[in-house]
DNA sequence: CATATACTGTAGGACTGAAC
DNA sequence: GTTCAGTCCTACAGTATATG
């Protein structure tokens, strides 16, 4: 059996015979981005139909004819750890199961029991703003070259260069490149490395360049030179109104609203964002979920959220334009955790209000 | 002389848009 | 939401030639 590092964190996640195919991975990436560190228990996650085909630039009919494949795929994925006494080395699905919901066409992930020890962990590699970068690459050798490249190049870095250099053995393994597959090194070189470098470095925020290293006549390993990739940065800041391309507090945003309000879309978050303050957006989002715990029924989700972001809007002008902002926002926010006031924005929207325009 | 490199061909898989 | 037809891509393998 093949033992292929998907992430690079201390050979915990392995892969069984399988390697997993650029779409599945990228799934994988989406699943655990949404993963709430700070959660207490295992969480279910669940990937809508839309969300999916955005995060992951796929089409709608690839992914309602693939869903079945992937979840397969997914379902292949090991962890390898220790038990308690250290000496039992135990090999244990990474999902427990995953659901296809036909009715609101979304796929819900729940984790194995056994990887809860590891999970932020998880969530710390495959952070939201990877998901970004490894979206538009086609090679599923570049998602690995991009993740292992930047575990020794991080986005934080401060050199402007790192490297890295790697037995060719070890790195087939890590690439999760099978038993008798690119064994030429003509092939190796241009079909993983040579295609990695090149959507590396249009596509995303890193670039290298490699060197194969001889022993003897036989080559034996390679040695990677990573750098930020200047071109692409750069882009990133000037693309803020593109509707494609999101900061970092967007998604964030736009992710906890997935989560809360079906099928809303990335554009509608930036419309919203032109409007209202994100405060607003997130107290509204708490006012929602009050409201949904309390079993209102909710017809319309995103007309019921983007009302209760308005009214909160308006309720707020006056308190704004007062002086000291910081006792006032403090202010605000006890005001609105506070359960009475809630009770009274919900009271508003029993009676129907929910047609209001962004 | 073992192995790498360069170039070329190809089967079948991955993927898409358009039409149902 | 599915099917279909078509394109593009991947993962090789054959051959010739270069190189340590």
């Amino acid at each position: 059996m093949a033992q292929n590092n998907l992430v690079v964190k201390r050979n915990e996640l392995i892969e069984g015979n399988y390697s997993l195919s650029a779409v599945a991975q990228k799934v994988a990436a989406a699943v655990i981005a949404k993963v709430n560190p700070e959660a207490d228990s295992l969480p279910t996650i669940k990937l809508s139909a839309r969300e999916a085909i955005e995060l992951l630039g796929i089409s709608k009919q690839y992914f309602y004819r693939e869903m079945d494949n992937i979840t397969d795929e997914l379902g292949r994925i090991l962890i390898r750890h220790n038990q308690l006494d250290e000496k039992k080395l135990v090999k244990s699905n990474f999902f427990l199961r995953s659901t296809y919901d036909e009715t609101d066409k979304s796929v819900t992930f729940e984790f194995h029991p056994d990887i809860e020890p590891y999970i932020r962990d998880f969530r710390r590699n495959f952070t939201k703003y990877q998901i970004r970068q490894i979206r538009n690459l086609n090679s599923k050798y570049s998602i690995r070259v991009y993740e292992v490249l930047r575990k020794y190049h991080p986005i934080k870095c401060s050199r402007s260069e790192s490297y890295y250099e790697v037995g060719i053995d070890e790195f087939r393994s890590m690439m999760g490149i099978e038993e008798g597959k690119h064994q030429r090194i003509s092939n190796l070189r241009e079909y993983v490395l040579k295609r990695a470098e090149k959507e590396l470095t249009e596509k995303t925020d890193l670039t290298f360049k490699f060197k194969m290293l001889r022993k003897a006549r036989k080559i034996s390993s390679i040695k990677f030179t990573i750098y930020h990739n200047q071109r692409n940065i750069k882009q990133e800041a000037t693309n803020k109104d593109d509707p494609e391309v999101l900061t970092e507090q967007e998604e964030q945003l736009f992710s906890d609203l997935s989560t809360l309000i079906k099928g809303i879309e990335v554009k509608e978050v930036k419309a919203a964002l032109k409007f209202y303050a994100v405060e607003v957006l997130q107290e509204a989002m708490f006012t929602y979920f009050l409201a949904q715990t309390r079993g209102r029924d909710i017809k319309n989700p995103k007309s019921y959220y983007f009302g209760i972001c308005k009214k909160l809007n308006d309720h707020y002008k006056p308190t704004q334009n007062n002086t000291s902002s910081d006792a006032d926002s403090r202010g605000l926010a006890k005001e609105l955790l506070d359960d009475d006031w809630a009770k009274v924005m919900l009271d508003e929207f029993v009676d129907g209000d929910e047609n209001i325009d962004v």
